[in-house]
DNA sequence: CCGAATCCGAGCTGATACTG
DNA sequence: CAGTATCAGCTCGGATTCGG
């Protein structure tokens, strides 16, 4: 194996069902960082998460909700009390999503300077 | 001010000018990991990298190389012969990028059951 | 207060065919 | 070999309306 290096063939194969398509997925869509990113502070009610979130419709709070419970990331409490309460917190394992997350957005920080610098080359 | 961190009022503004954004989005992006991932083995070709990639066709596999190379991550460079031969290799940032990316995937792996648990538990 | 249901435009994505 | 052009299906995301 002498220069095998050059020739590498890494057939990308199965790509739809690797346990980490789904998770880059998750971290790539609209709602779900800054959904758990809030919810990082504590407790939430459904409204109360809808005002924290600039621009967050309605809709896609729910959404998202959803596919993050289903996901495991967070749980969801209903409180049976009139009016009712419906309380969304992480899960651990939700906590723990967020560490890699936090340093995906260290890099952006990080590096800021450098994907700004390659735009303004070209447009 | 007692209890204050059960009233915490968290407001994200200004989501889509966060520059950890973009590179969210990158990153949920369908086959832009994929293609930093087979760049990371060395230097490809086009239609190399089309026939590495199961399912990416032409046209996603042209849109993702020009997004990626507008964000500085991967460089084309564009060998005169004949035929022609256009090379895509990662850049400095392109390989710092993949640091995050794969401790994203890590987790992915580690956390593979319980993700599965979650989804198991209600369809 | 906490959603679900519906409608609709915009953009992503792939198949196919064509160019230099 | 390395793309571009065009068309069609699908999903995303928002506005609005309705229900428990």
């Amino acid at each position: 194996m002498s220069t095998a290096a050059i020739t590498v063939p890494v057939t990308v194969a199965d790509h739809d069902n690797c346990p980490a398509t789904s998770v880059l997925r998750r971290v790539g869509d609209k709602w779900s960082v800054v959904i758990l990113s809030v919810l990082a502070h504590g407790a939430y009610g459904f409204n109360e998460l809808d005002r924290s979130v600039e621009g967050l419709s309605r809709r896609m709070l729910t959404r998202t909700l959803r596919a993050l419970e289903e996901d495991g990331l967070i749980s969801r409490t209903l409180h049976p009390t009139v009016p009712p309460r419906v309380e969304y917190t992480l899960t651990d394992l939700g906590r723990s999503f967020l560490e890699p997350v936090r340093a995906l957005g260290l890099w952006a920080l990080a590096h800021r300077s450098d994907l700004e610098a390659a735009r303004t080359r070209d447009g």
